[in-house]
RNA sequence: GGCGCGGUGGCAGAGUGGUUAUGCAGCGGACUGCAACUCCGUAUACGCCGGUUCGAUUCCGACCCGCGCCUCCA
């Protein structure tokens, strides 16, 4: 078995991993704040971290995997508000959502999907637990976190309790005892949703659902964590606090962060305003597409999103398609191939999820499928199938890859072959005028044809390739 | 101000103490009725200055530039 290394956010470098249990792998990635659709942004985590899924699964018998859902929230109560609309529609509308658009990112589910509201109790109960062992106190209906009785605090996003202050931007709230102590739970007017406690009627803080869920689920220390490289500091750092101090134990042994994606060289996020919703972009490109965009830069690079981008994932996946369609007979992979663990795309993978170089392999088996005699195709495809499995991609036959899409007023495939037909039949009768014609109207309607010798076939090419 | 990350050929993007990343685009060929696909060949690189070394894009230090975080954010 390779050994798989992994880059962790505490110790700044790539380690070896270690799980605590091999019998059973944890792993928790932060899922969204359900109030909005989610954009590309949100989606790179879910995307890289299902590779890291993928992967895991093939080196461990049994793998747990929790992403949350955050349904309660002060953003949820304030879109709620202004859409005049109860809570729960709201949060099972954009939950479901979310769901279908990582579906069309060929993003697996998770093993788990705990939404905030149902662990409200457990929340309580860490929050008890944390007042009890003086690392909380209670004031003015609220419930904080006394980063001070927590020595080694700072350790994720390395940075010391006098540099955050410093620099902090925010009015500090008269009830905390220390300008750096954080919210676990918050009293709720009688308009707000909330919940019964030992202090009153609230809601929780935003970081204690991900800390009561790990607990609940994986339990009190687990093996990888990730998420956006915004969360490092305070929502992971927050979390390591509340889960140290309330089970007397490490929290998590791996932290893992993917890059940002930039617009135009600056970073896209809701509150920029320029976000790409996945929504919108997936009315436009497969999400095939989106999902080999996001993967053609290492999870941890910052990733410029752009039309080129996705124009440019989209024919290197024709290539790749082009290369399992052939150029002649229909090969048939070869039954029952499995991927050898010393593979390079698994190698490239074990090693802290490099997905170029993983996919620089598949160009490779490419080259040799497409140069390939007949005895070997059989064997070159089902790697190339195989290969491309574990990062989930060419998970389409080539036919439906090349023929999808096509709007209302597209040509049916009907009306594509019997001009086909009719073009081969001018072909044979050396009237290549008439054929051309045909090709010629055909492209006009976004149908390229293409002769082979077994015969002419055809592909939608989208309208906004240029 | 504090802390962190990064600067690779026209573009995207890996990697390495000494021999080709890879893809796209370019150039030259082969194939093709036209085309597409594919194949063969080919040019272009490691921000700047020092240091260590037989040898540095790769290690170390300074500098320049860009980006991010410092309690909304994937």
């Amino acid at each position: 078995m390779p050994t798989l290394t992994l880059h962790n956010t505490l110790s700044g470098r790539k380690e070896t991993f270690n799980p605590v249990d091999p019998e059973r792998i944890t792993l928790y990635v932060c899922g969204p704040t359900v109030y909005n659709y989610v954009h590309i942004g949100n989606a790179r985590p879910v995307v890289a971290f299902d590779v890291l899924f993928r992967l895991l699964k093939r080196l461990y018998p049994n793998v747990v995997y929790a992403r949350n859902i955050t349904d309660i929230d002060d953003k949820i109560i304030q879109a709620a508000e202004e859409n005049d609309e109860p809570i729960t529609a709201l949060t099972q509308r954009f939950t479901v959502a979310f769901e279908q658009d990582m579906a069309a990112l060929n993003a697996q589910p998770p093993t788990i999907t705990p939404h905030a509201t149902d662990h409200v109790d457990d929340m309580v109960a860490m929050i008890r637990t944390l007042v009890e062992k003086q690392h909380a106190y209670a004031a003015e209906g609220h419930v904080l976190f006394d980063v001070q009785s927590m020595p080694e605090y700072g350790r994720l996003s390395k940075r010391s309790l006098d540099d955050m202050l410093a620099g902090a931007r925010v009015e500090v709230a008269p009830y905390k005892k220390y300008a750096g102590d954080f919210v676990l739970w918050k009293p709720s007017t009688d308009e707000q949703p909330g919940w019964d406690s030992p202090w009153g009627r609230g809601r929780p803080g935003w970081h204690i659902e991900c800390s009561a869920m790990i607990a609940r689920h994986l339990g009190p220390l687990i093996d990888i964590h990730g998420g956006g490289q915004d969360l490092i500091f305070p929502h992971h750092e927050n979390e390591i606090a509340q889960g140290c101090c309330a089970h007397g134990t490490d929290y998590v042994r791996y932290w893992m962060h993917n890059g940002y994606i930039n617009i135009d060289g600056e970073k896209m996020s809701k509150s920029l305003g320029n976000f790409r919703l996945v929504r919108e972009l997936l009315k436009h490109y497969p999400g095939e597409v989106l999902r080999f965009a996001l993967l053609s830069a290492h999870y941890r690079s910052p990733l410029n999103f752009s039309e080129e981008l996705l124009q440019h994932a989209r024919a290197t996946l024709d290539s790749l398609y082009y290369a399992l369609l052939g150029r002649g007979a229909q090969i048939e992979p070869e039954p029952g191939y499995t991927l050898p663990d010393d593979h390079p795309v698994n190698l490239a993978l074990c090693d802290d999820l490099n997905t170029p170089e993983a996919i620089s392999e598949l160009h490779r088996i490419a080259a040799q499928l497409n140069k390939a005699g007949d005895a070997d195709k059989p064997r070159l495809k089902a790697e190339l199938l195989a290969a491309a499995g574990l990062l989930g991609l060419l998970t389409q036959t080539p036919s439906a890859w090349f023929q999808q899409g096509g709007g209302s007023d597209a040509l049916d495939s009907a009306a594509i072959d019997a001009l086909i037909e009719e073009r081969s039949a001018a072909k044979k009768g050396r009237d290549f005028s008439r054929a051309d014609a045909i090709r010629e109207q055909l492209e006009r309607a976004g149908i390229v044809l293409e002769d082979t010798r077994e015969g002419t076939r055809w592909s939608r090419r989208p309208a906004n390739t240029d």
